[in-house]
DNA sequence: ACACCTTTGAAGAGC
DNA sequence: GCTCTTCAAAGGTGT
């Protein structure tokens, strides 16, 4: 485990000089990122990334020098097993495929000791050879203390620990483009056929819009359908994505399975009629959301501790099996990647003759990583939003209730290989240098987190954030490495990186908490 | 038939 | 408070 001390408990090895390693390899990528400017899109970043990636694997794999490899090519020792996409890339490379550039550049922070400060707008200069620290969403959510205040938006709406602090300038609300939601597929006048884009991957044959595969997402009580107003009501559907679902069979209620997109909520009281959809037991919510209560007990999850029946009796594990069984498998909502997946996947397979869904997935984790803020504000808006309705409909729902209902050899792979990179790394340890990151690089969780947050203000130095892992590693955070720099230059460059954040974002920005420096070594 | 792979994010469990 | 695990989607691939 690694060591930690506080910026101000006076530790002297923290400053220790050979903290503040140069990141060549992540550094210099960026460097020419940023000296390239958009010039070069960052979908042929990626293809030579990925080239570059495979090459050095392919190089290496004759090569019987591993510990040299690995002193070149610090980034190895996160790489996964396997790329998917390197080997299709560096084919359709010279097929001629991303040809070109959709990419938007990262983005990122301008330190003002290194250059120009943002544009107040969140724009970046134009500038071409500067110096940028790549900076991820710096979480500016505002949390019950209050440590970021938007002076430039005194509402109330802003001072919400739920508001995203990106302001969008246009009045089009963010989530508009999003493709997830479907006018046409869930407008009352429009024909099943053409609200059915998918066509079963069994018979090739469009599949009828079923009402219950009209959402695969969220079984979907009956009593609710019609009643919730989509928090999301306001958006443009554009998608034939379903979001909600009942599942065959899912309810023992006489009615036929209904289903429901997030946006289609205000569209259901006129696609099923009051005789379909049985009257709430007690009303909305003066909000217009449903009270709990009327979320139908059919749907509603049992508690946590469901072997106790309400008269004391135990029941017997066979019995709480059955009603197990029995209930209505409710999905987690999608977060904003799965979103953004689910509207690029299409897309990204047009482009490339990939199909298979691994490399699919790789590419579009590092498109998500190259989306602007704005870009990315949509989906974690849209995510938000998701997951707000998931709570309303399904309140007493939890994450855990899903657990144990796929998947087992995983988990015993798992175990194995952990248990393997457990005894490898007693090995590579002394070899393998360590990948290295400072603070400003470690990915931050954008903004708009709803609930749990953990922190106000993710400025903490080379603190690993809970959720955060590194993205093209393959490994998890359970054994990363890195090397922090020394602590006067956290101290240093926290302070301008408040600094440009407040310049950057019109947000007074404070920082909870003093810099945690991690000494080099492994994050266990 | 079903798990795996692969990605990120959210949430829960456990320490 | 932190780390780790699980599950969301997707579809080709492997068992």
């Amino acid at each position: 485990m690694p060591q930690l001390a506080p910026a101000g408990g006076g530790g002297d090895d923290l400053g220790a000089p050979d903290e503040l390693i140069p990141f060549q390899d992540e550094g210099e990528e960026q460097d020419k990122g940023a000296g390239r400017g958009s010039a070069h899109g960052d979908l042929d970043e990626l293809k030579s990334s990925l080239v570059h990636e495979s090459e050095a694997r392919g190089a290496s794999s004759g090569s019987d020098s591993e510990a040299e490899r690995a002193a070149q090519q610090p980034r190895e020792s996160f790489q996964k097993p396997r790329d998917y996409v390197a080997e299709v890339v560096r084919r359709q490379h010279d097929a001629g495929f991303f040809k070109s550039s959709p990419y938007p550049a990262y983005p990122f922070l301008m330190l003002p000791e290194l250059g120009s400060p943002y544009l107040p707008n969140g724009a970046l200069s134009p500038g071409g050879a500067r110096t940028y620290l790549q900076m991820k969403w710096p979480l500016l959510d505002v949390p019950a203390g209050a440590t970021l205040k938007d002076s430039r938006s005194p509402s109330p709406a802003h001072l919400s620990n739920k508001v995203p602090v990106v302001q969008h300038p246009h009045h089009v609300h963010p989530l508009t483009p999003l493709l997830t939601y479907s006018n046409d597929r869930f407008s009352p006048g429009s024909p099943p056929a053409h609200l059915s884009p998918e066509i079963d991957p069994k018979t090739g044959i469009p599949r009828p819009p079923h009402p219950s595969e009209l959402s695969p997402y969220y079984p979907l009580s009956p009593g609710a359908v019609g009643q919730i107003p989509h928090p999301l009501g306001w958006l443009v559907p554009q998608q034939g994505q379903p979001v909600y679902s009942i599942p065959a069979g899912g309810f023992r209620h006489p009615y036929p399975a209904l289903a429901m997109n997030a946006s289609m909520s205000s569209l259901m009281s006129s696609r099923f009629s009051p005789h379909m959809v049985p009257p709430p037991a007690h009303g909305l919510h003066p909000s217009g959301i449903p009270h709990p209560t009327i979320v139908s007990p059919i749907v509603k999850q049992e508690p946590a501790q469901p072997s106790v029946s309400p008269g004391g009796n135990v029941k017997s594990p066979v019995t709480v099996k059955k009603e197990e069984e029995k209930k209505p498998h409710i999905k987690k909502p999608l977060n904003a990647f799965m979103l953004y997946m689910k509207e690029m996947r299409a897309k990204v397979v047009a482009e490339c003759t990939l199909k298979e869904s691994a490399a699919i997935n790789q590419i579009l984790g590092r498109r998500w990583h190259s989306l602007s803020r704005e870009e990315q504000a949509k989906y974690y808006e849209l995510a938000r939003k998701e997951r707000q309705l998931h709570s309303q409909l399904y309140p007493t729902w939890s994450a855990r209730d899903n657990y144990g209902k796929k998947k087992k050899r995983k988990r015993e792979k798992l175990a194995q290989q952990q248990t393997q990179d457990t005894e490898s790394s007693l090995v590579s340890k002394s070899k393998k240098p360590c990948v290295q990151y400072l603070p400003w690089e470690l990915p931050e969780r954008p903004p708009m987190q709803e609930k749990g947050a953990r922190s106000s203000v993710h400025l903490k130095g080379c603190k690993l954030h809970n959720s955060w892992r590194p993205t093209s590693g393959g490994v998890q955070g359970r054994s990363m490495q890195f090397h922090p720099p020394s602590r006067e230059t956290v101290s240093l460059l926290l302070g301008e990186a408040k600094n440009s954040l407040e310049v950057w974002t019109g947000l007074n920005v404070s920082i909870d908490d003093a810099p945690t420096v991690h000494h080099a070594g492994s994050v266990h």
